[in-house]
DNA sequence: TCTATTATAGATATAATAACTCTTTTATAG
DNA sequence: CTATAAAAGAGTTATTATATCTATAATAGA
């Protein structure tokens, strides 16, 4: 019950960008020595990211990844939902009952915790926070 | 980043304790056969239950578990934190910065969530969903 | 005390997932 | 054409979840 690293790794990189330079192409390298991981992984992350339509890449000779146009409005949950899926915290239940409380109060309780994750934007960090990472 | 299987067999246990008699000894093969796991499994978890305080056992013949004085306000939360643990959604935060906003954003989502499942207990089922397990 | 019953503990096995690497392919600027 | 960098795919290892089996401890009742 825990997100994963590969989520953290996709969060600390998008503040990165903020904090650095959002407009600048940027490669894999640089940011997979920061973290300490190898370049493969952190790409196969960032293309999850790309995917997502969260940031941008360009292959090739001076290509690289950078925020996409409008990536103020970028949420955690965003980020989350890239990397992990579309998570329900609760699952396996089996006699799928609608009425069934349990499963109301998993759903509500989850929800609160989305509505914050979706309230705080990368534009909450563009000046708050630059010496973070 | 999903809660555990046991998490749930914990919860709907709980639940059927309340739905059923929440004064009357039960042992755990019934309960084993309504979710269709093995009884050893349940009462594994159902110990972990008792650790914190949330059932009452008795070893020995005419033993079993049942609800302790107090169980009324029992709440998810409690019955989540006894089997899953003191989670932290957001772990492997390295350079522990206490300032830092991501953790602060990622703890505070936590906390809603939480908030949520701390003020659902099993009072609340004692008479709505006699029907739901 | 003896026996049947029931929880508890420990060791172990299996399965599933996460975490990571290596290799190949595709794309592009110069 | 070539150097550079992302994307894709296959495959490996590590970790955790899930579950079972066996043995031990406790207790009520005969
Ligand atoms: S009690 Fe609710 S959550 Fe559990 S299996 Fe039934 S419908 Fe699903
Ligand atoms: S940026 Fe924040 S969450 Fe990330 S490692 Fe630093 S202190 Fe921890």
């Amino acid at each position: 019950m825990k997100f994963s690293k590969a989520t953290n790794y996709a969060l600390h990189t998008m503040l990165y960008f903020v904090v650095t330079d959002p407009k600048q192409q940027l490669g894999v390298q640089p940011l997979a020595e920061k973290m300490e991981i190898s370049p493969t992984y952190l790409s196969k992350i960032l293309t999850q990211l790309v995917k997502a339509g969260l940031v941008e890449s360009a292959s090739g000779a001076k290509g690289g990844y950078r925020l996409p146009r409008g990536w103020e409005s970028i949420s955690f949950l965003d980020i989350i939902h890239a990397v992990e899926g579309p998570v329900s915290l609760f699952d396996g239940c089996l006699n799928d009952n609608p009425e069934c409380m349990v499963k109301q109060v998993m759903v509500s309780a989850e929800d609160k915790m989305e509505e914050e994750l979706k309230q705080r934007t990368l534009a909450d960090f563009a000046e708050s926070a630059p010496a973070a990472l």
